[in-house]
DNA sequence: TAGAATGACGCTCAGGGATTTTCAGGGGGT
DNA sequence: ACCCCCTGAAAATCCCTGAGCGTCATTCTA
């Protein structure tokens, strides 16, 4: 039993997957009727599942002849693709943080489910070193979590 | 007597099995129910038994239409020529030793050469942090890098 | 023909229902 | 005494709705 917000990711998806392109038009309206859903439903699958974390940009427009348009982020040169990396690590990231990023980056098939498995049981590693061997603070490890992360993402972009 | 986390860890192996899938789907409430316990019965044997370094992930999500995903990524060897992970590394590895290992494992097709590379990184992060932050001696260092690369390896090609 | 009114959109936000997660603690075996 | 199980209440998260508001193009009006 597939949620609504699920059923409209996976039409959109489809609509980008169809037309090969890197925008996707709709207005808001008439997907809602498609769906027999109100039409704030379509905000919320799209602030949920199109966001930039996930490689999209969305634009719009209100009042008579309104639109929607979904924008998929390609990048052509690696070391955009390491720039996008560095922004969504930052600085500092929890464990929870770190699941939820590399869960996107799977799905977005930038890393494979065993490099996924290798990373969190790297950091779970280093969070557990960190805690109890040497008494880190929860700032000071979600700083190491960060910069062990980055380093393995970069490497693997790279590679 | 077996106890019910037991129970239901046979269960969910008993799904892959059946499934011959490398993904398991399930609802926490239902499981729950289905074994007559409380559902943050179901959290325990996930948390202590479906591990990264068991070879599993687990994805999830509360709410309405919520699930639980489990992922096992963790190649299936019959052949014990993998079961001596513990006995190449042992008790203590050097990064150059290390580095051999590897390299030795991507040949016999064990890990791919993204994964060798993830290996490498985190390896040399840990050895770069216990070094300059910690202080820590050659030998310390060589245990922790011991330690970190069979839970690694351990995590792909665990039995 | 400029400005106001209208109609047709899309956006925000609070809230309710449905799950899962967390966490502190109790019980039992070795 | 310790570790593993197991429970239950509180918190967090997700989906979906609906009312109210904002904004744009078009039409009307003086």
């Amino acid at each position: 039993m597939a949620s609504l917000t699920k059923i409209i990711e996976d039409h959109i998806t489809q609509l980008f997957q169809e037309a090969e392109e890197e925008v996707v038009a709709l207005r808001r309206k008439d997907l809602a009727e498609l769906f027999g859903c109100v039409p704030s439903q379509i905000n919320y699958v799209l602030r949920s599942r199109f966001t930039p974390e996930r490689g999209f940009l969305v634009d719009s427009q209100r009042g008579g002849h309104g639109y929607i348009r979904i924008l998929r982020l390609a990048f052509r040169f690696p070391e955009d693709r390491v720039n996008h990396i560095e922004d969504l690590v930052g600085e500092t990231l929890s464990e929870a943080e770190a699941k939820r990023l590399l869960l996107n980056l799977q799905h977005r098939q930038m890393i494979t489910g065993r490099e996924r498995l290798l990373i969190e049981v790297a950091l779970r590693y280093q969070e557990e070193v960190a805690r109890s061997l040497f008494d880190l603070s929860p700032y000071r490890r979600d700083v190491m979590n960060a910069e062990l992360l980055k380093r393995m993402l970069r490497s693997l972009v790279l590679s």
